[in-house]
DNA sequence: TACCAGGTAAAAA
DNA sequence: TTTTTACATGGT
């Protein structure tokens, strides 16, 4: 096992960045005891990462530590530290966020609860697509099940220490999978024809997911995101936010989200996706984080009573 | 048991 | 052009 320090941009909470993590599946990611794990494929081969604080505090370092059977070079170590960067945003600054919503007392509140919490990034464009897929139309705690099922049927596994780890599944091998094996994980038949021509498309060079990192006009990641088919407005959002870091990404039509803005802005009352986005107006450029911390509060368990 | 959950494309009207 | 329907699974 190798350590490497690693610095974050103040204020950073790996505690409330990684919470939603907890309960996870411990061979393919999770937080637990102050640790987030994650089976991250790199250019060399399969490792298993692990950011350690050993504190919730914002100011508390960040420890990685890299474990494989094989050998660890110095490259693996920098791609390690960068992707581990990119995953919790540890350059961005959360200021210019606080600032924007200091005039709204219900997020301003929620955030000196969560501060230093930053939204979690894929390593790839290609998974969070791939995961918001999985989620379409069901509920989180079945997309879950789903995935991890998904992710251990069709991952590349490895062991570490003689336990075993599982990475995302690569284009390459979710392009040759036959259509009855994604529906024997529990996925509509429709959804693994989304999945499989995604992935096919991809190893054709058709279609560049990675490159609409290098973009920055959002109107356009959103609309070259719509043109494949299985993806409409709320899934390209998802997969904005979560695969691309936009974070004034904003999924107006879930579900999800309406219930959470309506128990904290509308004492409950169901809200239409025009509300929600009036609502969001007040976040500036920062919908889709503040967003996320509404939905890490829900899954935290606070609550607007005290607002 | 029936219905809903962080939707979407395709069929029917 | 607009409205309805099928889809898979786990929780209530």
């Amino acid at each position: 096992m190798i350590t490497v320090p690693i610095v974050a941009k103040e204020p950073f909470s790996l505690h409330w960045s990684a919470i939603i993590f907890e309960k996870h599946d411990p061979a393919i990611r999770i937080y637990q005891n102050r640790s987030f794990i994650y089976a991250a494929l790199l250019s060399s081969g399969p490792v298993l990462l692990r950011l350690t604080t050993k504190s919730i505090n914002t100011n508390s370092p960040i420890i990685l530590s890299i474990q494989s059977d094989n050998e660890i070079s110095s490259e693996t170590q920098k791609e390690a530290a960068s992707l581990m960067t990119w995953y919790f945003s540890l350059d961005d600054d959360l200021s210019g966020f606080y600032k924007t919503i200091l005039t709204d007392p219900v997020m301003t509140y929620v955030s000196r609860i969560l501060m230093g919490l930053k939204s979690p990034t894929t390593p790839t464009v290609f998974e969070a697509l791939i995961d918001s897929i999985i989620e379409q139309q069901i509920s989180l705690n079945v997309a879950r099940s789903l995935e991890y099922r998904f992710i251990r049927k069709f991952g590349l596994k490895f062991q570490v220490e003689k336990k075993d780890y599982y990475c995302y599944p690569t284009p390459d091998r979710l392009a040759e999978i036959p259509l009855e094996e994604f529906r024997s994980c529990g996925l509509t038949s429709r959804k693994g024809e989304y999945i499989r021509d995604i992935a096919r498309n991809v190893v054709h060079g058709e279609l560049d997911l990675e490159i609409l990192k290098k973009c920055s006009d959002m109107k356009k990641i959103l609309e070259s995101l719509c043109l494949i088919r299985g993806i409409g407005r709320w899934t390209a959002e998802l997969t904005m936010i979560r695969g691309l870091h936009c974070m004034d990404a904003f999924p107006a039509d879930d579900i999800a989200l309406r219930r959470m803005i309506s128990a904290w802005y509308f004492n409950g009352e169901k809200i239409s996706p025009s509300k929600a986005e009036e609502t969001a107006m007040q976040w500036g450029t920062y919908k889709g984080l503040a967003s996320f911390y509404l939905e890490v509060a829900e899954h935290c368990g606070i609550k607007p009573t005290h607002v």
